[in-house]
DNA sequence: CTGAAAGCGCTTACAG
DNA sequence: CTGAAAGCGCTTACAG
């Protein structure tokens, strides 16, 4: 069917070693006879069968990646810093989304063998971790991003929620906010537990007298809106709303605004990632800006020097950015930057 | 290093091929045998490598994607539909870009030998076609996605742009618009052409009289604020400006947003694509919704009968369907719903 | 129902 | 510098 090694050696007049060796570019080969094979492998349009390559080389020149989800704006910005790092380095990308489902997580985990040289991971559900260390393979390197695992198997590198959290409160509290609600993320999922503990370890630093206010959400923007709309019927409202997530808090802004509402006059709002959406909307969204890209670029760049063997499988963690816009009283002015 | 075939044979008391048989469901082993052999294998955590089964089963379980970039909104969507019915079948995923240079497109298309049981390939640029005929070899199936070409070697699947662009118009000319400038794509896209052409003949059938007004775009939001920017300037301004993406139709609007310009009023303003972004931005934009998820789902279902040998490998067409928001004059309310 | 053996298409010591 | 041969870890006719 499709031409193999053994086509090009037999018309290049060489055994298949040399044409291996010709392909591959090592140096034990005649200089005349490494042209001829090349020319006779690009005239006959060979490319060596991948899987039969793996299999004796034991090396894929790909790399896993297995995510909860393969679509939307953090595997976006993710895959950016993933492919660029993987083009740079000459590698293939398999990606794989288990959905939340720990069984496929653990399916896709070990799907991987014989097709990947390493691993980079996601897992940001509480449930999942089990089943993670379960399919680990300690003889597949790995790097787990965003994942709280600490079995030391495999490097990692996260987003610091916690920090990031407590950022966001201090610039809330420091242009006089006093009575700060949070909105906050899936509980079984670890940045939005991250982002509310810094938001009641803010809270209890330096507002000792305030009493926590905190909505449940699901890092969806009806959710988002759902817990506006609460916010909007209760007595004593508040002066600000701290979202754990961007996606929530365009939908309690859409509350408020649907309401009348003047942010930040009336109430100031923030929320956390720093998507594209945040410039855009009216009044444009004070963030925590979280560089996914940067974090998917250094998860490769790790796991490469896992493989290589190099590097200390040391965790690192990424300071988010804090982005004061409109939402929270930055001058009023459409603008296409990021006034921070 | 790793758990082999050989090491569950040995343990279980076995051949490796019942061993084989029993992991692949088989019906031609005996109960207790396949039960014991299950066991062991779990026991030992076993899993088969992918590249040793590929090379002699001829089978990958993987489809390759080949696509310009792997971020972005339309790879996003693109992926939420392919992964979806991937997961359905059981397939993997091997994603390769190729950032517009057609050297590294071959070289990605022909790296899929020996990986993947067929390829998904996006090829939107006029230079990269060329290079696709070169390098689809017709020993693997393929599906070209809004690409143009008509070898008949492959099935295709595209959006209807002409079409779209078509239907617009006559929006645009049916709400009283007579003077509708259009800000063009890059001119080596194929999506962009099609649009543009749908433009210039829905112009000249049903405004006979009017001169087409093109300005020059790349697609990205900062050419179509340049765009805006010169319309501004000009003596005669137009009553409508029909962009020939969402990112460029955004751009238009911000500068005319910056001028104090009243949109729709004075100009209403179109884009093509129906990205997130258009139903938030203020006013919210009429557009041409594409949908990108159900095109790349499509897709896979027909490489799926192309894998299996049914099916005819004609050319399909997505037609994206109207939707009319603020900006061509929809219901001022702020709105989270896709008035159509 | 089970096993011995060939073979998938490469790479890589080992001789020469 | 080159080739014959073993081997990577599976699957699958072929016998029995």
């Amino acid at each position: 069917m499709s031409v193999t090694i053994k086509d090009v050696a037999r018309a290049a007049n060489v055994s298949v070693a040399t044409v291996s060796r010709a392909i591959n570019g090592h140096d034990n080969v005649a200089e005349a006879v490494r042209l001829r094979v090349l020319s006779v492998a690009s005239e006959l349009r060979y490319s060596p069968h991948a899987a039969a390559r793996s299999l004796s080389s034991r090396r894929t020149n790909t790399i896993g990646v297995v995510l909860p989800d393969l679509y939307g704006e953090f595997f976006s910005e993710l895959m950016r810093g993933v492919d660029q790092v993987a083009r740079e380095r000459g590698y293939h990308l398999l990606v794989s989304s288990y959905h939340g489902h720990p069984e496929e997580q653990g399916a896709a985990l070990r799907a991987m063998r014989g097709r990947v040289d390493g691993l980079l991971v996601m897992s940001p559900y509480v449930d999942d971790v089990g089943c993670l260390t379960e399919h680990l393979s300690s003889s597949l390197p790995a790097v787990l991003v965003n994942t709280q695992l600490h079995n030391g198997e495999a490097a990692s590198l996260s987003v610091d929620n916690y920090g990031g959290a407590m950022t966001m409160m201090q610039h809330l509290i420091a242009t006089g906010h006093r009575n700060i609600a949070f909105i906050a993320g899936p509980d079984n999922n670890f940045d939005a537990r991250e982002r509310l503990r810094g938001y009641h370890d803010a809270l209890a630093q330096q507002l000792p007298d305030a009493t926590p206010w905190v909505l449940a959400g699901d890092f969806d923007e009806a959710s988002g809106h759902e817990a506006g709309k609460q916010l909007l019927q209760s007595a004593l409202k508040p002066d600000a709303v701290f979202a754990a997530n961007d996606m929530m808090a365009l939908g309690c802004l859409f509350a408020f605004n649907q309401a009348g509402l003047d942010v930040p006059g009336d109430i100031a709002v923030a929320g956390f990632d720093g998507i594209p959406l945040s410039r855009y909307v009216h009044p444009s969204l004070t963030t925590m800006q979280v560089n996914i890209a940067h974090l998917g670029g250094e998860a490769m760049n790790v796991l490469f020097n896992a493989i290589a063997g190099t590097g200390n499988s040391e965790s690192q963690s990424l300071r988010p950015e804090l982005v004061v816009r409109e939402s929270s009283g930055a001058s009023n002015k459409r603008s296409h930057s990021n006034t921070s």
